[in-house]
DNA sequence: GCCGTTTTCGGCCCGACTGTTTTCAGTCG
């Protein structure tokens, strides 16, 4: 049969609880389903595994009734509950549904009175003004009807964190700019630095909340006005970003900080804790239930003290065990950007590079750095102008030189050796074995099938001069898939021969994603945390990598370049 | 449907904004 993916499994559950509440189901059914497919798609073993061992409940979220429904899935290739459920409702109306501002209970009310099942007979209806006749609907339903068909499809996605960074940085300088706002910053996923953010969250600490609302939604990069109240507005940028503002007493900063940084399960499970405690939390503030008596809350930690547990950094909100480890006080002792001791993945002029060896040199200096790799692509990438057998001996002459020269640095020789598309690498061994660093990835033939591409990628680690899987899946977000790469196996192989393998830092791959990185670390695999850069301004994006290994909870031992410049030669000598 | 330092039954987070209403339901985050 067919191999079934996690995410498949995870957007069934999600149908499902779609089903469901479009037949008006329980809310807390409906919860039940939303949960087991939030946790099913973040979960970086592999479903059939674990049910195959007959270990599904184990996963939290998952209980008797839905592990029974996956293992169906698995043995038979359907579900019959969710195949009856489809049979039940109009397939149309899970389409409705998408439309921002519709739910179940107004589709199933246009449905029932006006026959609509789909979104164009929703468009025809709203334009036809027959909407505004049904009660508790009116023209300005029919509006905002169209208005989120509209956004629908002009596709108003998710952006890369770096788009989403840059953006929330600009936005957070101009509100800092006006009159009366004390404390302005982001929150969201773009806080948690998610590697694809869906909108902006800004929070404000001001008494002048209309004031500072009223200038917000008349900045010129705001192309519409969703939502306006007394204290939070909801726009959309002209690059058609949507932006949630949030304006609240200063005093109240770090909780409403708090409450928009999320997550939301991680939220929710925050409030239940403080709900046994006697306690409540919401944007305002921590207060005691019996008298409203408002504890005191100086920053974020605080709120987690009043709850009895360790702080928890944003990028580990995600209610992926990150509450009950700091219950228990086993926190990781995460990773920082200080402790990135060089970059060992980078790209000069010698191939597509836009900087010499010397400016990026000179960079990796500023940073602070103990070391840095010159990593130009190698010779079958002739797009990328890779080196051929002389070029790469004279760039490893001059290197040689260079580094003499300057002292202050380690300049490490290396190459990005092109994994060909039967496995073997691009140069013979014995130009590999007199680099210092050999980065091996995989830059063609992205449509192999499983076991071609992962049995490719296997065979250039048995290599014993690789010593980084660079972007292992070769993702691109949001604009190419992952390979059909089995990551469980390359984590093996990794295991096996001592690979280590990379976060690539950039933005538009942050590959490994933060799930493999966490399952990575677990089997005890070396992480090397690179930017790939091609230009030395993006060697700041070493800053998303770093996030996306804390997304992972990684801690400084687990990465291969926080090592000191003499360990790491030591390491890569081995 | 899930879950268990009050529980194997009875709970299940909390609030803002909108539109169409005269007090609230629906939607969203």
């Amino acid at each position: 049969m067919r191999r079934i993916e996690n995410i498949e499994v995870a957007w069934i559950m999600g149908e499902i609880a779609d089903l469901l509440e479009l037949q008006g189901e329980s809310v807390f059914k409906i919860r039940a389903y939303r949960k087991a497919a939030k946790a099913i798609a973040s979960l970086a073993t592999d479903l059939s595994e674990l049910a195959s061992r007959g270990e599904l409940e184990t996963v939290p979220g998952i209980g008797k009734a839905i592990a029974g429904k996956i293992a169906e899935l698995f043995n038979t290739g359907e579900i019959e509950y969710y195949e009856n459920l489809k049979a039940q409702v109009p397939p149309g109306l899970l389409e409705v549904i998408t439309v921002p501002g519709i739910g179940a209970r107004m589709a199933q009310e246009l449905y029932q009175k006006l026959g609509i099942s789909s979104v164009d007979e929703l468009e025809a209806a709203a334009r036809g003004r027959k909407i505004r006749g049904l009660p508790g609907m009116g023209n300005k339903t029919e509006m905002n009807i169209l208005r989120g068909i509209e956004m629908l499809r002009s596709g108003t996605g998710q952006v890369t964190l770096g788009i989403a960074d840059a953006m929330a940085e600009a936005f957070t300088g101009f509100l800092k700019s006006l009159p009366g706002v004390e404390e302005a910053g982001a929150a969201g996923s773009a806080r948690r630095m998610k590697d694809a953010v869906g909108d902006i969250d800004l929070v404000v600490g001001s008494y002048e909340a209309e004031r500072v609302i009223e200038i917000f939604v008349k900045h010129p990069q705001v192309k519409k006005v969703l939502a306006k109240g007394d204290t939070k507005a909801r726009v959309v940028t002209l690059a058609g970003i949507g932006i949630d503002l949030m304006v609240v007493g200063p005093e109240q900063y770090w909780t409403a900080m708090h409450h928009f940084t999320g997550s939301k399960e991680h939220n929710v499970r925050l409030r239940e804790i403080a709900h046994k405690k006697g306690l409540k939390i919401n944007e305002y503030g921590v207060f005691r239930r019996d008298d409203d008596t408002r504890l005191p809350v100086a920053g974020e930690a605080d709120i987690y003290t009043h709850l009895g547990m360790e702080y928890i950094p944003p990028e580990l909100r995600e209610d992926l065990g990150e509450v009950e480890a700091a219950m228990n006080g086993t926190l990781p002792d995460l990773v920082e950007t200080g402790d990135i001791k060089g970059d060992l993945h980078i790209h000069s002029d010698w191939s597509d590079g836009v900087n010499s060896i010397e400016e990026i040199v000179g960079r990796a200096v500023e940073m602070g750095y103990e070391y840095v790799a010159i990593t130009d692509h190698s010779k079958s990438l002739g797009i990328a102008r890779g080196l051929s057998v002389e070029r790469l001996e004279e760039q490893e002459r001059y290197l040689r030189e260079l580094n003499e020269k300057t002292g202050q640095i380690e300049i490490l020789t290396g190459i990005e050796a092109d994994i060909l598309s039967n496995g073997d690498l691009d140069y013979p061994d014995e130009i590999l074995a007199a680099k210092d660093i050999v980065v091996a990835s995989v830059h063609s033939g992205f449509r192999q099938e499983r076991e071609k591409i992962t049995g490719r990628v296997i065979s250039a680690m048995k290599n014993k001069h690789v010593d980084i899987v660079a972007h292992p899946t070769g993702r691109l977000i949001g604009r190419r898939d992952p390979y059909a790469i089995d990551m469980e196996e390359i984590f093996a192989a990794a295991v096996k021969y001592g690979t280590a393998l990379e976060i690539n830092a950039s933005p538009d791959r942050l590959d490994l994603n933060d799930r493999y990185v966490r399952r990575a670390a677990e089997l005890g695999i070396r992480i090397s945390i690179n930017t790939d850069a091609h230009d030395i301004n993006r060697m700041d994006e070493m800053k998303y990598g770093v996030a996306t290994a804390r997304r992972g909870w990684l801690e400084k031992r687990d990465v291969l370049n926080t090592l000191g410049k003499e360990e790491l030669l030591d390491y890569l000598k081995k």
